[in-house]
DNA sequence: GTTGTTGTTGACCGATTGGTCCAGAAATGT
DNA sequence: ACATTTCTGGACCAATCGGTCAACAACAAC
């Protein structure tokens, strides 16, 4: 009969994560999962799959958390249009200079991993849609015109919303972060 | 007497920096570097130090000729708010999907590096003054409200630049991330 | 208690890492 | 031609890399 596994493989994960996210992936070594774990080899690999398996499946758990989220974010409010306000301002959080890191993983990998810009591209595709609904939805309240594109704002409200994430990763100090959210807030969306 | 080098040490940055730049600094081993400027560890190690600081060379370069660039085009238009237009555009090129050296590199190493972190907060504070400058101008000329905040209004475009700038890293198709850049600019900026 | 199955650890592996150092080569002045 | 200085390549180094695999442990059913 099977034996079942002793640790948390989830939380494990999340701690991996945090360790790919901070470092890098590859300034990542096994040495750094197994102490971060306190897992062997042989356990890692076989929960897992080799590092670059497990690298890939915090990724999906990151954006598959951070859509939850988003979701969660754009239902908050009971007018779309400051749901919308709200994802601008998101990055603006006491772990801004840690920044996103689908991004990070992005920026450091895309050139030589086709599977890590895959994953890219779908997770920005999905927010695109959820944040297009939205905006269809302020455009039915009135509080967008009607007759723009609504996937294309959208995507202009991501690009942007990623620009001030970024502009925290390179430590921006919060204060700053926040007014040139709320500049851009301002300037993109009716008050 | 002194033998001189016989290698062009600004061509040979230029080629090791476009290797840092597509595979990222950790994964770029100094066999690598070897093989791609055809030197020797010992030449390498003579000319620009040890990995990290050859890095860093590789950066500051990047960053000098990138601010030399954003001056020209913050000068290359008779008015202000067309010169900052172009801005927000630049991103939209044949090499928008490698990014920029200098995002990639922060997303990668800030966490760790704080050198790093400190090239990217004094580049980004640069930029920002020559941003804020043009905005001045735009403000003179007319075109831009006279009565809202250079810097921050800078800050902002900076940001939105930054955003499009990953979109394209992400591998958004370059009609698409034209349309981005453009509805961003029509938004922030007067036409 | 025994048996079967799975989990775990860490030795082992070949390869690669960043960096040092020295012998030989090349450039240049005398 | 010789002497001096610097450049160059790559041997050498200890350490670390990602991954495999076998021995032992633990779990559970009988």
């Amino acid at each position: 009969m099977a034996r079942p596994r002793s640790f948390d493989e989830d939380r494990v994960l999340h701690e991996l994560r945090d360790r790919f996210w901070d470092a890098g992936y590859s300034a990542t070594s096994l040495q750094d999962l197994m102490r971060i774990s306190g897992l062997g080899k042989g356990s890692l690999y076989a929960a897992y799959g080799d590092k670059h398996s497990l690298f890939l499946r915090t990724l999906r758990t990151y954006v598959t958390e951070g859509n939850e989220g988003l979701r969660a974010t754009l239902e908050s409010e009971p007018r779309a249009v400051d749901a919308l306000r709200k994802v601008l301002l998101s990055p603006v959080n006491p772990g801004a200079e840690r920044g996103c890191f689908l991004a990070n993983s992005t920026c450091e990998l895309a050139t030589q991993h086709a599977d890590v810009r895959a994953e890219a591209r779908q997770a920005y595709e999905t927010m695109t849609e959820l944040i297009t609904a939205c905006v269809a939805k302020a455009q039915q309240e009135g509080d967008l015109p009607a007759d723009q594109d609504a996937k294309e704002f959208a995507r202009s409200l991501l690009a942007a919303q990623q620009g001030v994430l970024y502009m925290g990763r390179t430590g921006m100090d919060l204060d700053m972060l926040r007014s040139v959210a709320n500049d851009l807030a301002d300037r993109l969306l009716p008050r």
